[in-house]
Parts: C-alpha cells; sequence; structure tokens
DNA sequence: GTCTATAGTTAGATAGAC
DNA sequence: GTCTATCTAACTATAGAC
C-alpha cells in the first residue's frame, strides 16, 4: 500500500523527467504542458497540481540539473597532479554528457537563449566555482608543473569539447553514420581529448 | 524612388534578421510570429505575405545561416602545411562565432532539438565535408606530420570548443565578469586555443 | 489526490479594403 | 505591396465533482 507521500514523490519525479525531455526538445516556450502530460502519463490537471505553473516547473528542472552537476564536479580535487586531475575531469565530464544528455542539452537551451532563469546562478556559484579551480591551475603554472595557458581558456576548452557530445550528439552520430554513440565511441574521444589536452598544456599523457 | 523588387528584397532582409533573434532567444516552436513582426517594425500580415507560414521562414533562416557557414569553410586548402592549416581554421571559427553569434546560436538551437529541420543536411553534405577533411588529416599523420590522433574527434574538439564562445556566450561573460567579450579577448582566446590543440597534436606553435 | 470540463487568452494564418 | 479585422485552433490554468 503506498502512502500520500510516496505517490507524491513518485509523481513529481515522473513529471520531471517527462519535462525534462519536453525541454530538451522545444525550449521552455516551445514547451507544452498538455505533451508533458502526455510523457508522464497523467492528465494535464495533475502537473498543475504538483507544479503550480510551467515557470515553478521549468525552475525545478533546472535546480534539478543544477544540483546533479555540482554534486558529480565538486569532489575534482586541487592536490592532484596536473595529469590526473584533468584525465580524470574530462573523464567525468565525458561520462556526464553520456548519462545526462538530455540534461546537459536543457541546460544548453537556458543558456544559448539568455540564461532568462539562470543568470544569477552563473554570475555567483558558477563564477566562485571557475575562479577557485582557475586559481589552481594558475598556481600548477607558477610552479613549472603545466605550461603557462589561461586556465579560464582551458576550462572552457574542457567544456566545450566534452559538453559537445550532449549538445550536438544528433550531428556527431550523422556525420559518424551511426544512430548513436556506444561505450566504445566514448572510449575513443575519451582517449582522444585526454591526449590532445593534456599534450596541450606540456604533460605527459601517461 | 524604390523599385517593387527593391522593398522585397530589403523587406525579406529585415525579416530574416528579425527572425534570427526571435529563433536564437526563444527556438522554433517557442517564436511568436507577432514579435518578429514587432522586430522587423512591420505588420504580422505581411511576414505572411513575404513567407507562407512559420515553418518556410525557419527553413529560410537555417538556409542562410549554412550557406554562410560553406562560404566562410569551404576555401580551408588541404595542401597547406598542419599547423597552418589548423590555425587558419581556428582563428576562422572563432571569428565567425563572434561575428555571426546569434546565427550560431540558431544552429545549436536546431540540433540540441534534434536537428528536425537539419537532419538530411547533416547526413549529405556535412558529413561529406567532414569525412574529407578527416582523411587530408589522416594523410597528414599516415606521413608524420601531426601525431596519429582521431582526425573525427580532432575536428569535433575545434568545432566545440569554438562554438562554445558563441553558444555559452552569457555563460563565459557572466563567470568573467564582464558584460560581453571584446576585440582584445578573442585574441586571447585564439592564441590559447591554436597553443593547446597544435601542441596537442604534436605540431610546433610557432 | 485524481480527473473532466471549461474559462480565458493567445497563437498562426487569411480575407479583403486600400 | 500594405494593413486592419478576424477566424479557428491551441495554449495555460482552474473550478469543482469524485
Amino acid at each position: 500500500m503506498k502512502t500520500i507521500s510516496q505517490a507524491r514523490v513518485q509523481n513529481e519525479r515522473r513529471i520531471l523527467k517527462a519535462a525534462i525531455e519536453e525541454f530538451e526538445q522545444y525550449g521552455f516556450s516551445g514547451s507544452r504542458m498538455q505533451r508533458i502530460a502526455d510523457r508522464a502519463k497523467l492528465p494535464k490537471a495533475n502537473i498543475h497540481y504538483y507544479f503550480k505553473n510551467k515557470t515553478e516547473l521549468y525552475t525545478a528542472v533546472l535546480n534539478n540539473i543544477v544540483s546533479l552537476w555540482n554534486k558529480a564536479f565538486d569532489r575534482i580535487s586541487v592536490e592532484d597532479e596536473p595529469a590526473n586531475a584533468l584525465r580524470g575531469y574530462i573523464h567525468a565530464k565525458l561520462e556526464y554528457s553520456q548519462s545526462n544528455a538530455a540534461a546537459a542539452r536543457v541546460f544548453t537551451n537556458e543558456i544559448v537563449s539568455g540564461a532568462p532563469h539562470l543568470k544569477k546562478y552563473l554570475k555567483t556559484d558558477l563564477r566562485s566555482w571557475v575562479t577557485e579551480r582557475a586559481g589552481v591551475i594558475q598556481q600548477w603554472a607558477n610552479l613549472g608543473k603545466i605550461d603557462p595557458i589561461n586556465p579560464y581558456h582551458l576550462i572552457f576548452l574542457i567544456w566545450g569539447a566534452t559538453q559537445h557530445y550532449a549538445d550536438y550528439h544528433t550531428q556527431v552520430s550523422a556525420i559518424m553514420g551511426k544512430r548513436k554513440l556506444d561505450k566504445c565511441d566514448y572510449d575513443e574521444i575519451t582517449n582522444s581529448l585526454v591526449e590532445i589536452i593534456l599534450k596541450g598544456c606540456g604533460l605527459k599523457v601517461r
């Protein structure tokens, strides 16, 4: 027998999952509450029962994505050797792009649209996060452990390169002549990116 | 005195410019013909006079972007030295991301949404283009002119890294603490990317 | 908590005067 | 080629029975 709050948690989760798919495909303004309801196999009125309106549902989805992202990357250690740290980070980012591709695309959609719902997060939490990591890379450079590159653009390079496989998955698959990329492809991608980026920073690849 | 066809050309151009801004911000389904009309400072009915419906207008915008892209990158020479060719390509791509940022974001929006209007282009024209370039990079590797990296993922790395500055402009600016990136920033970005990627392929940076 | 019915609004598109 | 008025369809959101 299900308690009421179990039903609530379960339904909210189902709605969020359906909403991610809808927002991924159509963006915020293009998404339809009716289609979200259909995807979640619930009457439209129930969506409004759990989430007051479209904006609140979208905000919940974004918060979900951001907290997922934080959980995945806040543990990146700053005391590691540069080569290990960067290799681990590229690996984790690609893993994330693969297993959370839909969420990653919702995030991109929001940023491409000018980040109307995330401006504050970008300017506060995310900015501190990057500034901190950039400081560590700068210290590595000062100690001669890595070539003197601009730490911010190294981070953006890793983000751009890894996020590309989530955002541009359709294009990448079309070019590679596959329906979708498999485990094997992602291993090849990881190796390629790790090799070029580490070597590009003056680090030994292995 | 304006001839009829001058008015036609001029209005079509104004509508396309307005449409790019609208599609950039809201995606296809989220865009509103009324807002496009407002941006172009024309009555909504006129938009429908020049473009039969929303889909036709969107398709015109995408064709515009694709032909712009082809014009900018089809001249990339295959006989160049690897270092010169890659440097030139990274440079051109970043230049494009900077001066055609809105168009680049419309394209990304379309791909992120699953490329419903561009699947055919991706599987035919773009695929051939990439296959051809990948072949050249492979030949470079066979001749020992460049380290043996996967040519496809090198191309995707360059695309991802350069496109990031158009698509994620809002996020990059927020992190850098600026309202927008200037000429100086783009020079720094070009240098950073060229250095890491060339070195990463075993090439001399200069 | 669930769901049907519907209110209220706004969208894409067009008819027809100028 | 321009523009007002308007049609039909689709949307968000809610009221109220169960």
